[in-house]
RNA sequence: CGCGGGGUAGAGCAGCCUGGUAGCUCGUCGGGCUCAUAACCCGGAGGUCGUUGGUUCAAAUCCAGCCCCCGCAA
């Protein structure tokens, strides 16, 4: 007999996991939550989660309240009584009468290795801090955001080039392989939660506009950790020659300069050198002045002959 | 009608205010130099200046409409 399951979940995360649950014969999904159409971009085109397609895709019914709470939806996932609740990313407070509705649990599965960064931008947290591993954790969801006790988990090292978009790649697959492997047990009662320390706890609130800002003070090293961790959306920025302009990619060097933070240490045709704190350096690969087109440095230097060596090129707003 | 920047050679930019035969850097093609080079030197090709209309002897440049790209905000 095959285990009934509501699965909840919103971004491209979320995914893998959902359809290995769909390809997987003992399990039934009866039903997807995921948030409502968004409207991205300017134009504001109304878009699907990647979720719902997969899910409309294998005509699967497909719910999306804006708000849970109190909604109808909710009242008819918990008529469903499903065996198992498991979300993926879903990116709203769950009413613990929704928790209650499942029959054997309600499960997370959560990109960080709890009880280090709980909340919404664990994977961009684990990036920007220079952390050398993440991992991902499946828990038992509890009213309090990422509070439950851990029932299994698995870490993964972060590369030097790996960014946002790789890390969410291999943490999604690393997921929902864990996952797989962790719900025979879990039907079978066969498990041993953890509770999550405590002292331990940290948060990763989803990124603001203001955080996509690049201190341009840090070491060259910061800078390119956080360049990373908010590649391949949303992208941070400095303001360069007076301009506010998107960074996708710099390399720290590892030649020291006197200079202070956001001068120019070396330019030629093909490269531009700035100095970052703690005398570091590093130089810019690829960037998106406002109003422009991405381009590569090359690109950028043919049209800004005016920045010169030793000049403050990189400023507060 | 949310605010703002922009559309000039394959790429990135200047020129526009103060109209008068299109410029810079890179790339590309040909040649040269070098042990060698993302280096250097010489030469060439490549543009209906987003689009439509208006003003003018003359429009990339001034005026009006339209299309497209982008940043912020949502």
């Amino acid at each position: 007999m095959s285990t009934s399951i509501v699965f909840m979940g919103t971004p491209e995360f979320a995914v893998p996991i959902l359809q290995s649950l769909i390809d997987a014969p003992e399990y039934d999904v009866k039903a997807v939550l995921t948030q409502p159409d968004h409207r991205v971009g300017r134009k504001h085109v109304l878009t699907p989660s990647p979720v719902k397609k997969l899910a409309v895709e294998n005509q699967i019914k497909v719910l999306q309240p804006a708000k849970l709470s109190g909604s109808q939806e909710m009242t008819e996932i918990i008529e469903l009584h499903p065996d198992l609740l498991i979300t993926a990313a879903y990116g709203q407070f769950l009413p613990t009468k929704l928790l209650d509705a499942a029959q054997i649990a309600a499960i997370n599965v959560h990109g960080s290795l709890l009880p280090k960064y709980r909340g919404g931008a664990p994977v961009q947290y684990s990036i920007i801090n220079g952390d050398r591993e993440t991992g991902v954790t499946i828990m038992y969801m509890v009213k309090k955001m990422d509070a439950g006790d851990m029932i299994s988990q698995r870490a993964i090292p972060i590369e030097p080039d790996d960014d946002n978009g790789t890390m969410f790649k291999k943490l999604s697959i690393l997921g929902r392989d864990l996952l797989l492997d962790t719900l025979p047990d879990l039907i079978s009662g066969n498990v041993k939660p953890q509770k999550q320390d405590p002292e331990k706890v940290t948060f990763s609130p989803n990124i603001s506009s203001e955080q996509e800002k690049i201190d341009y003070t840090m070491s060259a090293q910061q800078i390119d950790d956080k360049v990373r961790g908010l590649r391949p959306a949303p992208i941070g920025n400095m303001k360069i020659d007076g301009l506010r302009t998107k960074i996708y990619d710099v390399t720290p060097l590892t030649e020291k300069t006197e200079l202070e933070p956001g001068k120019v240490v070396r330019i030629d045709k093909h490269h531009l050198v700035i100095a970052a704190g703690k005398g570091t350096t590093y130089q810019i690969n690829e960037l998106k002045p406002a109003g422009k087109q991405k381009m590569n440095i090359t690109a950028y230097l043919n049209g800004h002959q005016n920045i010169k060596e030793g000049m403050q090129v990189v400023t507060d707003d």
